[in-house]
DNA sequence: CTATTGTCTATTGAATTAGTAGAGTTAGAA
DNA sequence: TTCTAACTCTACTAATTCAATAGACAATAG
């Protein structure tokens, strides 16, 4: 799952790609638009401004505002910033590989292999898609496979 | 992040899986070749046992086996029971649909819509996979994309 | 009938996460 | 210059989740 504020970031993210060159865009704003709460957001803002993806006018009339056009900015790149890694376990993530507790070898863990060819199957997707792209709301229900 | 029970669990059934067909495995052989906790592993067999995927036998020369042959028992299924669901957000799971907090009318959420369609793929990977086959440990480095 | 092996429910301790507090800094405008 | 509307930073707390253990119980082969 990512965490709330992987969540929260993702939506503040995407309201400010929707203001792309709009000027600055309030705190307030976005928590009140975004149902976040204001104060969390403040935290989040800051990270992003500190990572580089955000930059933030201060003072009166001050806000925020993407530091790179909306399609520069990647789902993939998103998740890695606040989440560390795209993969689903420590030893499966391509750039901040750890070894996972309990384990066996990693050269014979098949759970390893699987997560790594997983991973890199979302980070196909999630690097293909940027801010600046519509995602559909409802994608259309797979049909050719079972649902458990 | 896949839960260290999960994982476990994963790890367990693969051990049945090759131990398939050749009477029941005892909890120690599991715990000790597989480097998980007995006092745990006892917990997480007993919940595969109820959950109709392993079968056990108790007392002298007991033991757990695999309830279906290894073929039929996919990883996909695997994580939704252990974990509940494949989907990275509660509000796009197929099977265990929950709305996210402090999110949007679902209807409007970007970040579902991507999310569903995320969990799309995995599902497509991870139910085409079982126990039964010999996943590659270390799959080729994907070139054709940044590695941030 | 006993040694062996699994079952079940509760509890503990640690780690992570969500969210808040509050004092500080910056910049525009009167 | 001073007021005020913004953002910034570090620390803290409360809630939740997670990993692991405890310990009494149940079943079965020999």
């Amino acid at each position: 799952m990512l965490s709330q504020k992987t969540r929260y970031s993702i939506r503040a993210l995407q309201h400010l790609a929707d203001n792309w060159r709009q000027g600055p865009v309030r705190l307030d704003a976005i928590a009140v638009q975004q149902n976040i709460p204001r104060k969390f957001l403040t935290v989040i803002l800051s990270e992003l401004v500190r990572e580089g993806l955000v930059i933030s006018h201060r003072g009166r009339d001050g806000g925020y505002e993407l530091a790179l056009p909306p399609v520069d900015i990647r789902y993939g790149d998103i998740i890695r910033l606040t989440r560390g890694s795209l993969a689903l376990v420590p030893c499966a993530s391509r750039n901040a590989h750890e070894h996972c507790s309990n384990c066996l070898p990693e050269a014979e863990c098949r759970l390893r292999g699987l997560m790594l060819t997983l991973r890199d199957e979302m980070a196909a997707m999630l690097d293909r898609i940027s801010l600046a792209d519509r995602v559909p709301v409802e994608p259309p229900f797979p049909d050719t496979r079972p649902v458990t």
